[in-house]
DNA sequence: GTTGAGCGTT
């Protein structure tokens, strides 16, 4: 009969031979040119392929035929499922969809999308690489047999991971936990929003307490004495100079004042104290006191700065493919020497090398060479003749100690004591 | 050889 002939065309997903085809994925609708990306072999599409493209994307969704209303693609343990078993992906055009609430920033909150965004607005959209903000991740309620091949393979789903590692009792027996690191600080949370099953499991990812301390560097200023007319756009695009501005925010009710946070939390650091001109108006910049409500001004430089440690990585343990640790280039003057870390010659800041080696700590790598943060200490040269300055880095953080802890690959295979593990082949690309 | 909230070497 012909149904039946109809049902032996019919292939699983499961075992389908197919192809690989793309799927037109955008950020909205109305986006002339969408992105293609590749499904895997059975047709479903992994979510970390679009993250890859849309960072910080947590699903898709699209406008169906019928109803013209939008619908969730369906999304399980990182995996993207076609809307139609048959015509799978179809020709419709995906888009995607990112956390509420996120820090998808301040690029969706221009009032108008006529206006092109700067090369710096889409570098900064398109960057994959958020750099030093991710952290190591404690996974709970691991079942006792799962290795490390195990959690690598579970979680690659998400997007690049960096580190795997199960904590073990002297046995070798496994204590039910372990830690993973990515490299995505946007796959870090959406990983940590959700629970997971792994090997018939429940298992929550949460940032460990031994890390909760240090709130990620402030990358956040404060600046006063805004004026009312002054827009979110035009105080980005001011500071977007010195470095790339992932969030501006102004109080509702206006108060004359707003934050301004950075990508890079040096360059905030290196603003602290400046006076700046911003549409003819005089602002000026102090550090946004993340704590309490401490209305401090003019403090004599003792405001505690979270610790610097994760900022530079001496190790750079979680970057093993070169990614950049030099900074962002183009808006700054001059400078481009070194990219290196650690003790820097005084850099060449007129006025005086004295001051400028009063300024940085060589011993806490505070690169100067960083053109935008160069920028930035160039302009608090006022503030600091005025006694103004105040220097954060001073601060003795102690950036070595525990950063490099127990993160990276286990640098020697012999790591693997207790035979189930098995870190066997194809680590080429994580060592 | 067991167990099921927690928090990572050396």
């Amino acid at each position: 009969m012909q149904e039946d002939n109809l049902k032996q065309e019919f292939i699983p997903l499961t075992t389908a031979k197919m192809s690989v085809s793309y799927v037109k994925i955008a950020e909205d609708e109305n986006e002339e040119e969408p992105i293609e990306i590749p499904t895997e072999e059975n047709g479903t599409l992994f979510l970390s392929s679009v993250t890859a493209q849309f960072p910080g994307a947590c699903g898709l969704k699209y406008r169906n035929d019928e109803t013209h209303t939008m619908r969730g693609v369906k999304l399980v343990e990182g995996v993207l499922y076609p809307p139609d078993q048959e015509e799978m992906w179809k020709n419709y055009l995906y888009v995607v969809v990112f956390p509420k609430g996120s820090k998808s920033g301040v690029r969706n909150d221009f009032p108008d999308n006529k206006r092109k965004m700067e090369d710096e607005d889409v570098q900064s959209t398109r960057s994959k690489r958020p750099a030093q903000k991710c952290s190591d991740l404690i996974v709970l309620g691991l079942p006792w047999k799962i290795t490390e091949d195990d959690l690598k393979e579970y979680f690659a789903k998400y997007g690049e991971l960096v580190m795997v590692l199960i904590k073990r009792d002297d046995t070798g027996k496994s204590r039910g936990y372990g830690f993973i690191r990515f490299s995505s600080y946007e796959v870090q949370e959406m990983v940590i929003s959700q629970r997971h099953i792994i090997g018939e499991r429940w298992c929550d990812v949460k940032i460990p307490h031994s890390k909760e301390q240090k709130p990620m560097v402030s990358a956040k200023i404060f600046l006063g004495r805004i004026t009312e007319k002054m827009t979110k756009q035009e105080i980005q695009e001011y500071f977007e100079q010195f470095g790339d501005v992932d969030d501006v925010y102004i109080p509702v009710p206006f108060r004359a004042f707003a934050f301004v946070t950075f990508r890079d939390s040096n360059v905030a650091a290196a603003l602290i104290g400046q006076d700046h001109v911003i549409s003819g108006v005089s602002v000026y910049i102090n550090t946004a006191d993340p704590k309490g409500s401490k209305e401090s001004a003019h403090r004599g430089g003792n405001d505690r700065w979270p610790n610097q440690q994760q900022g530079f990585n001496p190790r750079g343990m979680h970057d093993q493919r070169g990614q950049d640790q030099r900074f962002y280039g183009g808006s700054g003057p001059t400078q481009r020497g070194g990219n290196g870390y650690g003790p820097q010659p005084q850099p060449p800041m007129p006025g005086g090398p004295n001051a400028a080696a009063n300024y940085q700590n060589p011993s806490q790598g505070f690169n100067m060479m960083n053109p935008a943060v160069l920028a930035a200490a160039l302009g608090s040269w006022n503030s600091m003749l005025n006694g103004m300055f105040t220097d954060p880095m001073m601060q003795g953080a102690g950036a070595g100690a525990r950063g490099g802890g127990a993160a990276g690959w286990p640098a020697n295979p012999d790591q693997k004591r207790e035979g189930s593990q098995s870190w066997g082949n194809k680590e080429e690309k994580w060592s």
